[in-house]
DNA sequence: TCTCTCATGTAAGATGTTACATGATTGA
DNA sequence: TCAATCATGTAACATCTTACATGAGAGA
């Protein structure tokens, strides 16, 4: 249930947003952390509303709402924050190829892992020029942002050197294989 | 849908097995890859018996159904292994919280962080087990095997290293702020 | 006027979690 | 006999994805 402390916990940052702003947000700096789509940042919204943790605090043009987090609101954040994170399980399904490597030919295999690393450079770029964007526009970067940044250039750094690793483990086995 | 293949490779590598021994797999090794409930892989099970992708091979004791992979169920997990892989949307409850720091004092933050390392130790000390377990068994380790376990290692690694980090980012911050 | 962006919503279906329910067999 | 393990299943609920639907306002 981290949507909703995601909303409460942007709304709780900033001014009044719409939901149509917190889209915005999910699909950009968010999108890493904890991605969500339209249909679920809205319908969330609305259970908030109910629940009262948040208000419509403004109607605008278009039918658009401005919600604001209301006291309630925020001891659920900070009730949540207080709170050790749960690691939810994570599927990997890379990962869970690797584990079936023996049903496909080396070459395959080989080639699994090489694209991986191009995905993961493209990635790596991606992050790198956000990173020169967010430090280049004169704002005090906020901590908190250049730490989740860092937290995925060094994972992107980490499965590189793992594709390239992997690569070579190949080239042993298959090595030993020709004996 | 990964989640058919898992069994399929897991049925295809070994011979026919219950879905019982497929869910102790998955609370073993896989669950670090694809970690699935009991009542996920029993109605996988039924499904992909209805749909002909494997077969009940033999009947054993307490109602017991031992799978056997199908010759369409070879060729779904063969065209699965040729696709690339998908990379789901990855949420992480840590990071989330990150991005949410500067509501919480700094004192709390590096608490989060301290306790993230205690975790991801605990996760390197399970893995480094696992790890002597499979080379100290005399079988031939499996390439496969060591290949995702060593992610998870260097996984852990990271994380280790960027929250240590994080914490200094803090206590750096901290100071700027004092002056 | 006409297109693009703003803005919100609903519905169907896939996937995953938690809890409950049931019973056979084995070994001490 | 009695407890632990083997063995499978169902139901309710939470969460997420994809697609469809609708319309207002802003600017060329």
């Amino acid at each position: 249930m981290s949507l909703r402390h995601a909303l409460l916990g942007l709304l709780d940052d900033d001014q009044p947003a719409s939901g149509y702003e917190l889209l915005k947000v999910f699909d950009s700096s968010l999108a890493n952390a904890w991605p969500a789509t339209q249909s679920q940042v809205y319908s969330e919204l609305n259970r908030l509303a109910d629940e009262g943790l948040i208000t419509v605090s403004a109607l605008g043009p278009r039918g658009r709402k401005d919600y604001a987090i209301t006291v309630d609101g925020k001891r659920a954040l900070r009730d949540w924050l207080a709170a050790p994170p749960v690691d939810k399980p994570v599927r990997s399904d890379m990962l869970l190829r690797v584990f079936f490597l023996n049903s496909i030919p080396v070459d395959q295999a080989r080639e699994l892992f090489a694209a991986r690393c191009e995905r993961v450079r493209a990635e790596q770029e991606r992050l790198r020029e956000i990173a020169v964007a967010i430090s280049g526009n004169g704002d005090p970067i906020s901590i908190d942002g250049r730490i989740a940044l860092e937290f995925g250039l060094r994972k992107a750094q980490m499965e590189l050197e793992w594709a390239e690793w992997a690569i070579d483990q190949l080239n042993a086995s298959a090595v030993v294989w020709r004996r």
